[in-house]
DNA sequence: CAGCATCCACCGGGATACTG
DNA sequence: CAGTATCCCGGTGGATGCTG
């Protein structure tokens, strides 16, 4: 397949690589293309970022969500819930009431994104850095 | 990793979590933002993935790369080249021959997306599962 | 308050052709 | 072989208005 090379493959070496799908036609392309398109839109991951450790409501997220528009949260929600990483309780009350909050699995997700957050954290200066080195030349 | 506190900001206890940023306005909101902008596209993942660990040329990269245009591989490694995440360097023979690899910035990257890769692989399959509970309801 | 539907602007990205 | 320029389509997501 595409990524495969008669060495080793980048990402296959890791301990949490992918096991027995890389006998598989495209294996790690596909599960980073995977994850990608489903947490690699503009707000997944800040939604799973704050229901962490609390659950909110509707209107709470969006306000503590600087820029989100209405429509964009329910559909973020909406995607989440469907993927089992966030629950949602709504209580018939009037006015309507709706409780959202991560799954175990959506807390699960924290950790290697935090990773991530942490390396971008890091290493956003040298970005910044080497960006301005660029453009200027 | 202690996610747990309940009095917390998310992301804010992690090791690598922005240290002074903490008290402005939008914290990890505009670092998870801009760690997705540039690297949630299409490719960008995919290409520091294949040069972790070697170095490639234009059309090895394309070959390895199923579905990528050439434009688009033009594209994403000018801007990895331009984050300092990948470099370039070309052999002024004919016909020419560029050779990309990794910076030490580029291969830093790989670990926490690594962390990102497991988990999807992980947990690919409670996804599915809970997509298709969602969609028979 | 929560959620759905509609309309629309924008841009990511594919196909292709041309240059050094 | 490596890179640039042009054209164009489709999806993402913002604004807004209507419902329970």
């Amino acid at each position: 397949m595409t990524l495969t090379d008669a060495s080793r493959h980048p990402f296959s070496d890791h301990p949490h690589a992918p096991a027995s799908t890389c006998s598989a036609e495209h294996p790690e392309s596909t599960v980073i293309r995977d994850v990608l398109s489903r947490l690699g839109d503009k707000w997944s991951l800040l939604v799973i970022g704050l229901l962490h450790d609390r659950s909110l409501r509707f209107t709470e997220l969006q306000r503590r969500i600087d820029g989100i528009s209405h429509r964009m949260l329910t559909q973020t929600l909406r995607s989440l819930e469907r993927d089992g990483l966030v629950s949602r309780t709504s209580y018939p009350e009037i006015p309507p009431r709706v409780e959202y909050a991560a799954t175990p699995l959506g807390r699960s997700l924290a950790e290697p994104v935090l990773g991530l957050v942490g390396w971008a954290a890091e290493h956003h200066a040298e970005i910044d850095a080497a960006r301005e080195a660029y453009d200027g030349a």
